[in-house]
DNA sequence: TGACCATGAAAAAACCCACCCTCAAAAGCA
DNA sequence: TGCTTTTGAGGGTGGGTTTTTTCATGGTCA
């Protein structure tokens, strides 16, 4: 009734833990009666070896750990199917836990993986971590050497690997393409600026204005109060004279809410509004019209840190140095800021 | 360097195993003087015992494993979320594994949570098990009385429990909607007839009709080709004359892609066109108008499920005998089937 | 025919790490 | 000296792998 074990089945067929052990790895060793003997009897009970004592006993476990915090979003479905792709190509498993967004969870589930359960760990930042800006946690860690790439965001003062998107350069581009249509009073809708993705998008959109020549109006620049209903927020950029003819959003829900909050105020999309997102996602494809948005190629980052994770856990000797690596983003033009999209549905 | 143990503790204080045990677990058997010199050393050294010994020696690991097919999904999302909140609350952590929907992935994560590392499995069918209908693999582990519980997608055939809705009903309730406004030229897009969530909510879509006396006009029954492109096969039932006046589609992405085409034809929403979508998730919210859906609570499926694991794992005698729960399936009511929709952005 | 060695098969033991129970040695006290 | 109390060492356990040992058999050769 229970999962047999070495010890059960030893017991079972009057023979030691060792033989059985043999005769399943088909060692000379065993007589081909005695393991055939052997085998018949696992097959029959559907014997297995616990995956606990296999990791204890070899110091390594096959598996890879993932934090994240939350899995709804897009982006890092993305990133994990990356990891996954290239982790199961070399034999590894992917398991993944939630931070939530929360230090704690953070900290906690990277001792569970760390501790035993995984050979390495891929994680991005909680947005409590970032805030608090404590990274203690992590020290031991880096100490030791256990393998562990950051992807997306960061412990920028620490000495760690990291796979991440130029956030500046990638928003100075977005601001670009809505300047490159004519476009002159934009408006930038970020987050807090702990949140140092947002804070950076910002710069760029900062620069793309200055190398233009342009002044950047303050009260164009909105930063969400996530604790806040979004769409009060944003409606208060539509209340302004004259209004926004460009909106650079810092991530595609910011950007689907004024798409729609135009549509309500009856404004012409593209033609007097463009509205341009970031981390194209299954939301900027279902909007109408859709998103154009900055790609942050998350799949891309998930196999760029995963192979970077499995260099580390293979290294016989020390650890490779820190690095960073940065993945190029693209911009999808689709109906937001263009009459002419490419894609079709 | 590498990571403290009891044993390289011990060594490095010249003192037993045991006494370090003890001395962490601030046992009266060990002198204050003892105890406080060890103490030290592991906060220098940050010890933490390993996760794999401990869950040898318990046989309880404190974790639950989460299998689904991926976690783009919005509605899965809201699950791992829903079973987060109950297992924490009890102590447990929780793990998610993705089995992209294939066989192998699905019976090897089981298999690796099964094996030791996880107390209980939770888990939905992955889209190739349900096609090919073999649930060979699952019977090892209902027969010895692990731990597990299905939600959404199960096998109905085996002695398991569930957490699923009435999809039937739901289906029945979101068409209902439809004939309540007035629509009478309702369409139908559906998914194949193997995923039997989609084969379901047809069932309602049809009895919704045969209750008002009504025919089913099986031209505007759309059973889509994931593996072709999904806006080409919508497109056809905008081509038909007259065109639908009402659709209901199994899930919220083909809602909003109607949707769109819709649009793209000129036709007024909801006046000319209503559209009703299932399982609100995150593209429901930011289409224009917002999709009205039925809504599969997927947090409450969450939490019921992680109960019924937990009561399987904490029971000490014979396993509770299998059972199904349904969760209420209830409607938002946007704007893309009210003029008037309840709900703000 | 008896001593010796090689061979093969399987058992025993060590190891991974932490926990926990048992028990011995040392110290304290009368 | 004898008894109790303190202190900490030792060993078994969980489940598997791997190295070492044991033991019986068979063959070789003097």
């Amino acid at each position: 009734m229970k999962k047999p074990t070495l010890k059960s089945i030893a017991k079972a067929l009057g023979v030691s833990v060792s033989t059985v052990s043999k005769a399943l790895k088909n060692s000379p060793e065993i007589s081909p009666r005695t393991r055939e003997r052997i085998l018949e009897y696992c097959r029959l009970h559907q014997y297995e070896p616990n995956r606990m004592a296999l990791g204890l006993r070899h110091r390594r476990t096959g598996i890879i750990g993932v934090i994240v915090p939350q899995t709804g979003h897009y982006f890092f479905s993305r990133v994990i199917t990356g990891i996954q792709k290239v982790a199961e190509a070399a034999g590894y498993r992917v398991l993944i836990a939630h931070s939530n967004n929360e230090s704690r969870a953070e900290r906690e589930h990277l001792q569970l993986l760390a501790n035993g359960y995984a050979d390495g760990v891929l994680l991005t930042l909680a947005k409590e971590t970032l805030q608090k800006g404590d990274f203690r946690h992590f020290l031991p860690w880096i100490q030791r050497g256990f393998p562990l790439v950051f992807f997306d965001r960061y412990p920028e003062k620490l000495p760690v690997s990291a796979v991440i998107i130029d956030d500046t350069e990638a928003g100075r581009r977005a601001t670009e393409h809505l300047l490159r249509m004519g476009k002159r009073r934009l408006a930038l809708i970020s987050t807090p600026v702990y949140l140092l993705v947002g804070y950076r998008r910002e710069l760029g959109f900062r620069k793309a204005l200055n190398d233009n020549g342009l002044l950047v109006d303050e009260n164009r620049i909105l930063r969400i109060d996530e604790r806040r209903p979004l769409g009060e927020q944003i409606r208060g950029l539509f209340r302004q004279t004259p209004p926004p003819d460009g909106i650079f959003a810092v991530n595609e829900q910011y950007a689907a809410i004024a798409l729609n909050l135009a549509h309500e105020t009856g404004m012409k999309i593209p033609a007097e509004l463009a509205v341009i997102g970031f981390s194209d996602g299954i939301i900027a494809r279902h909007t109408y019209p859709r998103l154009s948005t900055v790609v942050q190629h998350g799949f891309r980052m998930g196999q760029t840190a995963a192979e970077l994770l499995l260099a580390q856990i293979e290294a016989d000797e020390l650890p490779p140095k820190p690095q960073i690596k940065i993945i190029d983003t693209g911009l999808v033009v689709r109906g937001s800021t263009s009459a002419y999209p490419v894609e079709r549905l």
